[in-house]
DNA sequence: TCACTATATCGCCATATGGCAATATGGTGA
DNA sequence: TCACCATATTGCCATATGGCGATATAGTGA
């Protein structure tokens, strides 16, 4: 039950989701993340953190930088569901669609200065 | 986008879970579900409006009960596959299990005198 | 070493959530 | 009509959540 409760929580939070449709289109490092999404870096951090603990996102780091992107639900079924089932809804969002646009042209180099 | 999170966080409490679990097994009244979740008369009222709200569940009236019962998510998608997904999962807690026991063994009549 | 960048954590605040008791509403049956 | 039952709504409280800025941590490169 609480692994369950913990991947819904993690779900029920309208940035959150979006920050998955955006992983599920190109990994991020977080402060591509906090470009696209537009909040606080500490804010991003902490939502990276609650998808991490539900299964949903992993890292790697990659010099100084934190790179995020989806799991396969490895660890948890609950997210492998929910990720799959992600991957085809808000397809439509045009809200969503846009933010997807500007994540596929976002460029690493550029925004995060190395 | 707001749907999506209406159902997340239907799905995000426990003791909502465990109404739409009871309910999986067989349609009840308020009354029922507060003797089965011992929680107070309000609450239990409170949790069902935000299932309803979500297209989890629906009701009818029967007297002065008000028995309630899953949807078949006519009216969200995001509610038809939670609910589908939701049959299968959490069937081996012990918690839950014990619950269900109670609820297949539950008597509207001798709960709710009429 | 020092300055700089990226990220995480901490402390705080405003709002949301889940709980209860009390009250309102509406049906039942005498 | 009145008393009673089931349910919904309201008002209140404690805790959880999501936001931010400030600070801590850790890697980079001079």
């Amino acid at each position: 039950m609480k692994l369950f409760i913990r991947v819904m929580k993690a779900l029920s939070d309208p940035n959150r989701v979006r920050v998955i449709k955006m992983l599920g289109a190109k990994e991020l490092c977080v402060c591509e993340v906090r470009q696209l999404i537009g909040l606080a870096q500490s804010t991003v951090s902490k939502h990276l953190k609650i998808l991490e603990e539900a299964g949903l996102v992993t890292y790697r780091k990659e010099g100084s930088w934190i790179i995020y992107r989806l799991t396969q639900g490895e660890e948890s079924e609950y997210a492998r569901v929910m990720l799959r089932n992600l991957k085809g809804w808000l397809t439509d969002d045009p809200e969503l669609q846009e933010m997807l646009d500007k994540t596929s042209q976002i460029d690493r180099e550029r925004i995060c200065a190395a």
